[in-house]
RNA sequence: UGGGCUAUAGCCAAGCGGUAAGGCACAGGACUUUGACUCCUGCAUUCCGUUGGUUCGAAUCCAACUAGCCCAGCCA
């Protein structure tokens, strides 16, 4: 076993994997095959993250590999575009399938073999019960189900109309082939299941070539066995579905057995993260598409700012395991936070800014160094003049108690810069605040060694004439309207606010995937999907930790 | 009312018969050119879902309960 892998560290956690891999495996790691395998009807989203981290992560950790397949059995819900942005988000993710990437439709014909196989020992039958009946035949939780009267076919009947349903003879739903198991089961997915169904549909890889399509039950352990998967890891709802996935991979003696095994989803407090709820928000219209910043899709994390590293970790930090979890989205934030801390540059930004006049800087404008608070990025050199936007709330009229800010008679630093003592306040005919006015202490300038007397807060600012102006969004998560679950979504405002008129220090010159931290408002990105050369909009990632509350 | 699974702090989660790891969150303190960051401290004084039992010793083994989740698609 790799003992050098270290950022995810998959070994303290989901130990009843570890413990099938090893005695499984017994010693012989390299073997280890893992697959993710989704089925491309919507994008990845930060649930998928957790099993990809885990799937890839265990291959990686043992030696071994992990296929990347697309269970691509039900033409109806899936689509090309879906594929296309299930590889592209996993490749962000920074994870690598090289050539190991399959299709289930490119085991249909296999498929299709094998449950000729499965008629010929006399396990299959083709049923012609319509969908109504095969329900009433099956029984309830805890009655039995009774048999269908097709199910004593002789194998070459069964052999002429199987060929006939994939022949196309047959229309739509008139028909299926289903496992010949048990009507009695306890387990209704033994309960006979159908394995083929007639479906008319274009698949989107296959085109018109098949009118009959496999069931999830039948394919998947027929596709990990093809595979020659060690280990199928899949969430806790297939557990019922276990004995069905054996049976199938019994009956047709596979020399690779796989074993299934089940761990819980992920599940986010305060916010939407199901698939068909993502793909019903992005359907009805309600965000912005898949890659909306308010969803926890991987797309939608990415444009938020989201960086793949982060997202590794909070799949590692979350841990693996089969008890229902609700994680608190707070240890999603503070993997980004933590994230971001080392790798972004910092920038002062006004969000809601009020001009603060120095009466008695006498200098038209001067070149300030101030030193990053990440030392990586060392210095830059910001403008100061004697007309600046500073935060408003970095002001008060009326000073609560513990209030250390900018009020008449109170002096601040101006980060990188001087001190600055309030002596003014211009209102207009309403009382609202136009200007503040100060004067500065030309021997407090930053740098200079200054220390008698200090102040007890610092505030940002950027000078008016040399600022640029930005736009900055912010997000929250998308939440359900509790009292309206059923109908859909909240669509709430608050979750999507845009400032126009936000000021940025000069020199900030942000590409594609820059992320900046600005100072005091949190961590933004640039959103490089409504940001042209002369409208900057930035999307707040994450606001800085909690407890850092002004008021 | 059938079957399967789960239960350790506000939230994740280790623990596998020897006396409750860690992280998030939270609280307090130190530091600070922004109340951030960083650093300290505190956070299940044998109620580890409950009740019994086995044992010198139980979160760990046994029994019975309780609660929650999943299953009756020709979805995956």
């Amino acid at each position: 076993m790799a003992d050098d892998y270290n950022e995810n560290n998959l070994s303290a956690t989901g130990n009843f994997i570890h413990q099938y891999i090893q005695n499984d495996l017994n010693g012989d790691y390299s073997r280890l095959i893992t697959r993710f395998p989704p089925e491309p009807n919507g994008y990845l989203h930060i649930g998928h993250a957790k099993s990809i981290c885990l799937n890839f992560g265990l291959a990686k950790l043992y030696g071994g590999k992990t296929n990347l397949r697309f269970d691509d059995t039900n033409p109806a819900k899936e689509d090309e575009e879906f594929v296309d942005s299930i590889i592209e988000d996993i490749k962000w993710l920074g994870f690598e399938f090289e050539d190991r990437l399959f299709f289930a439709s490119d085991y249909f014909d296999k498929m299709y073999d094998c449950a000729i196989k499965l008629i010929k020992m006399g396990k299959a039958f083709v049923c012609e019960l319509t969908a109504e009946q095969i329900r009433d035949y099956r029984g309830t939780l805890s009655q039995p189900g009774k048999e269908s009267p097709y199910r004593n076919r002789s194998v070459e009947e069964n052999l002429d109309l199987f060929e006939r349903m994939k022949n196309g003879e047959f229309e739509d739903g008139s028909k299926t082939l289903r496992a010949k198991i048990d009507m009695n089961s306890p387990n209704i997915n033994m309960r006979d299941p159908v394995i083929y169904r007639i479906a008319r549909i274009k698949h989107h890889r296959t085109g018109d070539k098949w009118c009959i399509y496999p069931m999830y039950d039948y394919a998947h352990p027929l596709e990990d066995a093809f595979e020659k998967i060690t280990h199928s890891i899949c969430t806790l709802e297939f557990e019922d579905h276990r004995p069905l996935y054996n049976w199938f991979i019994d009956q047709l003696d596979f020399e690779v057995k796989p074993r299934q095994i089940e761990f819980a989803k992920l599940s986010l407090s305060n916010t939407i993260m199901g698939k068909r709820y993502l793909k019903q928000l992005v359907e009805k219209g309600e965000v912005d598409g898949w890659d909306d910043p308010r969803m926890v899709s991987v797309s939608g994390l990415r444009r938020r700012g989201y960086t793949p590293e982060s997202i590794r970790k909070f799949c590692d930090l979350i841990g693996v395991s089969k008890a229902n979890n609700r994680v608190d989205i707070a240890m999603l934030e503070y993997c980004i936070r933590e994230d971001l801390k080392t790798k972004s540059k910092s920038a002062m930004c006004v969000l809601d800014p009020i001009k603060l006049v120095i009466t008695n800087y006498d200098k038209d404008e001067e070149m300030l160094e101030i030193e990053s608070d990440n030392e990586e990025f060392g210095a830059r050199t910001v403008p100061f003049s004697g007309e600046l936007y500073i935060e408003r709330e970095d002001f008060s009229d009326d000073p609560p108690k513990k209030y250390t800010r900018l009020f008449i008679g109170n002096e601040v630093r101006l980060k990188g810069a001087y001190f600055v003592k309030c002596t003014d306040v211009i209102k207009d005919s309403d009382g609202n605040i136009i200007e503040v006015h100060c004067t500065y202490d030309p021997q407090t300038k930053s740098g200079s060694g200054f220390s008698e007397r200090k102040v007890k807060s610092t505030i940002h600012w950027v000078s008016i004439k040399h600022a640029q102006k930005i736009n900055v969004r912010i997000f929250d998560y998308l939440v359900f309207d509790d009292k309206n679950e059923e109908l859909g979504f909240r669509k709430n405002p608050d979750t999507l606010k845009t400032l126009e008129n936000c000021y940025i220090e000069p020199g900030v010159n942000p590409k594609l995937e820059d992320r900046f931290q600005f100072i005091r408002n949190g961590y933004f990105c640039l959103d490089s999907k409504y940001s042209t050369a002369d409208n900057l909009v930035f999307n707040r990632i994450v606001e800085l930790k909690s407890s850092y509350k002004l008021n």
